[in-house]
DNA sequence: ATTAAAATTGTAATCGATTACAATACTATA
DNA sequence: TATAGTATTGTAATCGATTACAATTTTAAT
């Protein structure tokens, strides 16, 4: 592998030149810069980041942080940062916590050492005092999470608001007994779903049912199933069920087609994240969009601002509500 | 941010006696190590992974190249990589391909810019050619595709045996009326698996029908409805089919329940994958199970062994039949 | 022809670590 | 005590780029 001491030595220039023609920002006669140009490619030479890094004191990768690969829900999100990653001459580095506090501190020691130049976490069981002490020295993002009064930027939905549009669909839809499976209200965007099913439920003058709401552990379809199971032994049957994942809701609907009911003649279904498969399952999902992709892309231009030094606003992008069967037959 | 040195002036020794502390390889008295460690506490020294690649040339960085980041089969293997990885102080560069040779490019250059040390290649689109130049120079393992007949080294299972076992359960459960849900045959597994369901049906002396089998241009949801709407418009309906990903399964899947009809009593399905999602359809799919997680470690394991300079051969890994409900009611 | 300004190129320091080799300090043995 | 052997530490080169500053060449204006 050449460097670029051979390229210079081959082209009759200095190193220096050869830095000018490989970022070809200051001038450079064009005689010399095609002299150059020839050793490069006489020569095979790739310039070698680990030098360039060095020297410019940047790794040029974002550390991305979810709790899990497999979880379609990120899929579209780490596509949109991944692609305006690349559009800027960086890169990502996506790493699985699975809300495993030591999985995380090899994280976030990655870019103590330098091996990437800032943090876009999604991880809602992240370890938010570590976080604050990293941000002192290095540029975070929260993508989707986000710590309610704290300082850290962020991009987002309106959880609240979602969750009422959501529940607002049923009850126009003649709904009134509407259950709320919900995940552990220790995160946020739980406690602002429920916050906008029940702003919905008094807005239309229908009572909380505590019968009705169930809190799931994970948020995985066997949660979801469980989730039904319960809700099908209280006392009166809900009509509907607001999901606040769609993996949940899917779950809901295999327990609901078990017992051998219809949806959603005879339970309403509405999920939330719309991820791939919520437009497989038979029938297809209503279910909230985040606009996953463009979080992704907001998320990743934030982070990049905020490495050049740019200060960065929080920012609060809109849903939508996607009505298909689950709810329409 | 202090650096080597800082900590070194402050211990009173050297930048050399610093490195061998953090490396503890050679031998540091007693004394001397404490002084530096309580040096490095003190000034809260994380030391520079830019220094040390540039000085180790290496990154210490895995690529690892999949078509897309939302398909799941991928989910488990990555897990498999990322664990080995990062066992073995490694990190693992995710790149999503989308197939296009453009990105494939940025991400080839990366290797040759010493940005990663290696390459898993999962692309079954992956531009050969391309991947055998690079391979003069840099360590490269293929991980469930493989190029037959050619010298990169691969991990995988037999999809030929592996589509027989799952045609032949078919068989044995007196299903005569076989479909093929295959994908595009320029891909080896689609060759493979063609010729595993050939070998089963003339293994029991069934006729292969040519209607019966079908090749879809993608493997998404949409390609598994299609390809099973020309399955229902053939002058006999098959009585059971067989797809070659749970994808496409899951695909006709919903198209046969869309039509009314019963799995597995009107129509049995057998997929391949084991995805997360399998065992959430209704009914959940029989299928059969690479040893995904399994074969992302073994990938990765051989990835840093060549990377040593070690040399390592292919792999063949066993597979497993799921029989589930779309095959057993 | 002279000279100031602009364009081009080179020299050498620098980023932050690792490590071969040299130098020094310590220990044990005769 | 002298000395060989071992343990410990330091010096300085090195990895491969970038860039401030200096040096040189070219251009243009008088």
């Amino acid at each position: 592998m050449a460097n670029i001491q051979q390229v210079a030595q081959k082209a009759g220039v200095s190193v220096a030149t050869v830095s000018r023609v490989l970022n070809n920002n200051t001038t450079v006669s064009p005689e010399t810069r095609l002299r150059v140009e020839n050793a490069i490619k006489d020569l095979n030479y790739e310039p070698s980041m680990l030098g360039r890094n060095l020297r410019n004191s940047e790794s040029r990768l974002l550390l991305v942080l979810i709790p899990s690969i497999s979880n379609p829900f990120y899929s579209e999100i780490i596509n949109g940062i991944q692609n305006t990653a690349i559009a800027n001459n960086y890169n990502i580095l996506l790493c699985e916590t699975d809300s495993n506090p030591e999985r995380e501190n090899i994280y976030f020691n990655m870019v103590k050492n330098k091996l990437a130049d800032g943090i876009i976490s999604m991880d809602p069981a992240v370890n938010m005092q570590k976080l604050y002490e990293l941000a002192e020295n290095h540029p975070i993002i929260l993508c989707s999470e986000y710590d309610e009064g704290g300082s850290l930027p962020y991009v987002t939905i309106d959880s609240e608001l979602a969750a009422y549009h959501a529940v607002k669909h049923l009850i126009k839809l003649g709904h009134k007994n509407i259950a709320l499976i919900n995940s552990d209200e220790k995160f946020l965007y739980a406690r602002q779903r429920r916050a906008g099913y029940e702003k919905a439920l008094k807005e239309f003058d229908i009572p909380v049912h505590k019968e009705w709401i169930y809190n799931t552990i994970h948020v995985d379809f066997q949660d979801g199933v469980q989730a039904m199971r319960k809700l099908f032994q209280s006392n009166e049957r809900p009509s509907a069920v607001f999901a606040v994942s769609d993996t949940l809701a899917i779950g809901a609907l295999k327990e609901i087609n078990v017992r051998g009911l219809k949806v959603p003649e005879d339970m309403a279904i509405v999920g939330f994240d719309k991820i791939n498969f919520s437009n497989m399952t038979n029938p297809t999902l209503t279910t909230v969009a985040q606009p996953m992709y463009e979080m992704g892309c907001v998320a990743a231009g934030m982070l990049m601002n905020s490495i050049k030094g740019i200060r960065v606003d929080s920012i609060i992008l809109d849903h939508e509500l996607i009505i298909r069967e689950s709810t329409m037959g």
